[in-house]
DNA sequence: TACTAATTAGTTAGGGATTACCTAATAATA
DNA sequence: TATTATTAGGTAATCCCTAACTAATTAGTA
């Protein structure tokens, strides 16, 4: 029993590491050591809500229009996102997300993207579906 | 295939919203929401270094004494460490963590065994043995 | 219909709190 | 005298704000 643990433990904690390693390689392909945690929330609140405008954010995050203006204009330095003037409205600008800006939103996703990959080249077929009926049972 | 790996995706996708919720619960136990990456960086150093002075979280972290003492003090009165003064030479202080500084800075890890523990109550015996000597060849 | 008035979207200007760093000087101990 | 930690004073960046502004659109009215 306690021995089932502790090789679960180092099991998972290799898997852990592996996808760490993934995520870490996605953030330094980027080559942004210090985007702040804030910044990542803006980008991943960017992603998640289509053809979002600055008073849009503003709404969902709960901030005012200047500060958004100012993160965006820092989001664009670091080439993350860029503005898209709306066609039907010269007012309006859409917040788009950068090939980068997309990765840093999606690492955790891209990152679990590559476990599973390594996942799949480590094991056979069979292995794969027991793999899965197994953890399908825990909720 | 493909078909696996959208399996296996949704799943490992399970496993990490069970781990971040336990994660969350432990953060909300310390009721600390506005903690920085930098401090939960102090907190882990000074857990991973037995018996850390001033002078050598500094040596470690690269930044200069004053910083030390100033992020310490800050620290002290989130309730994360303590001043432990040194026996054997007045001028020497110990950096200690309290519970709640270990809970934060080993949070990664007890959410994992809360996982784990999630694990072995929906699975049995051979089930457990079994993911075990599969997941044993992921590399 | 055409023109003005009001509204809306985003930006600028200016400011504040907090974090996280620094050097120089100081106090206490060895 | 050397070492450990602290204090004092300062800087840069982040992340937030209000008030005032510009440009574009929509509504109201003559």
């Amino acid at each position: 029993m306690h021995e089932q643990k502790e090789h679960l433990f180092l099991i998972f904690e290799n898997l852990i590491r592996i996808k760490s390693e993934c995520s870490c390689g996605i953030f330094s392909e980027c080559t942004l050591s210090d985007i702040t945690l804030k910044q990542i929330h803006y980008l991943k609140t960017i992603d998640q809500n289509k053809e979002v405008t600055f008073s849009r954010l503003a709404e969902i995050t709960r901030n005012s229009k200047p500060t958004i203006t100012e993160m965006i204009n820092k989001l664009v330095r670091m080439e993350c996102v860029y503005r898209e003037p709306c066609q039907h409205d010269g007012r309006i600008a859409y917040i788009r997300l950068t090939g980068r800006g997309e990765m840093i939103a999606r690492a955790e996703q891209k990152a679990l993207e590559q476990v599973i990959e390594r996942l799949m080249d480590s094991l056979d077929d069979q292995e794969i579906n027991l793999l899965i009926e197994i953890l399908k049972k825990v909720r």
